[in-house]
DNA sequence: CTGAAGTTTCACAAACTTGTAAAGCTTCCG
DNA sequence: CGGAAGCTTTACAAGTTTGTGAAACTTCAG
């Protein structure tokens, strides 16, 4: 145990590393991405741990903020599947790990809005007519949409035979 | 509680067509996705509409939103390179209209969205160093940036090319 | 030049987000 | 069992975001 506890109510601000810094760039991103904040920061700071799992006190630790709002960034995390829940041997606190697919989760679900889109143009064709402007409009973004999410999905299928090809041998 | 839709403080609220309901349901969609709320509106306004051009007020009074509302979204909007503003010929009312490559635009600054993912992975790495639990993760995430993004573009001229056939022969 | 139509800007209020403190649980140890 | 450590939940306050109304600005017709 390295943990040097200083009561004081003076600065318990860690000093900021190198990673640290890195990691809140990245959070940074995602925020901006539409992702919540403490979701990101917490996401980010199991992806840059330098041990393979994490606890919730350590990251509330790290990230200097409450252990209630590390509790409900875990919650949605876990919800869409960015990092796990792995059972602790010994131990009273629960441990966290990135997941590794997380990648592909986060590509997968933004899949899921071209989907969506393609829908919508349907939608709004069916409501226009396919002979009005608003039909030729709506009829170019349902191609598009059809287009990019086809070509997603084998994108990212081959992407997954990659990596398990990468695991497999060598 | 299919009751007569009654808009109680009816003033001048226009009867919601399915085309208007088609278009606010994607603009959900786009808010949920991260656009500014009244953006997103705006542009699934011009998006739908019926005409080739339509003015400021057009939308104003079809959303049901105040002028200097619709006027800030046009801003962001043409900002970003999603809709156009035509020169009006003898009115006093600027026109606006749905820029043709807009589904390429929004596409592409989703591109760089993966590059500067993978551009976080590599500072992440230079910070963890490539032999640490945190350097493996850091260096898939890599990996799979760098190769969506390759992709993603190449996808995304393919698309282009395709359009391109469209517009001139058949 | 004057007035009307239309657009933009700006201060502000309403609504929504977020994170915190503190209380309440649950789990494990002795 | 009793207690301590840690996690989760909740009410609330601080901080943002958003859209409005009104005034300022621009453009055009006569």
């Amino acid at each position: 145990m390295t943990e040097t506890r200083r009561p004081a109510d003076a600065e318990t601000r860690r000093p900021a590393t190198a990673l640290h810094d890195a990691a809140e760039r990245l959070a940074l991103v995602f925020v901006e991405n539409g992702m919540q904040r403490m979701a990101a920061r917490v996401f980010c700071a199991v992806l840059f741990a330098e041990r393979e799992t994490v606890t919730a006190g350590e990251i509330a630790d790290q990230l200097d903020v409450s252990a209630g709002a590390v509790s409900g960034a875990i919650k949605t995390l876990i919800t869409v599947g960015l990092i796990q829940r792995v059972p602790a041997p010994g131990s009273r606190r629960d441990h966290f790990r990135f997941q590794t697919d997380a990648w592909a989760t986060l590509l997968t679900s933004k899949n899921n809005v071209l989907d969506v889109m393609r829908q919508a143009a349907d939608e709004g064709i069916a409501a226009a007519g396919i002979d009005s402007p608003a039909g030729e409009r709506l009829a170019e973004m349902r191609n598009f949409y059809a287009y990019m999410l086809q070509e997603t999905e084998r994108m990212l299928d081959r992407w997954r035979e990659y990596e398990a090809r990468g695991r497999a041998g060598s």
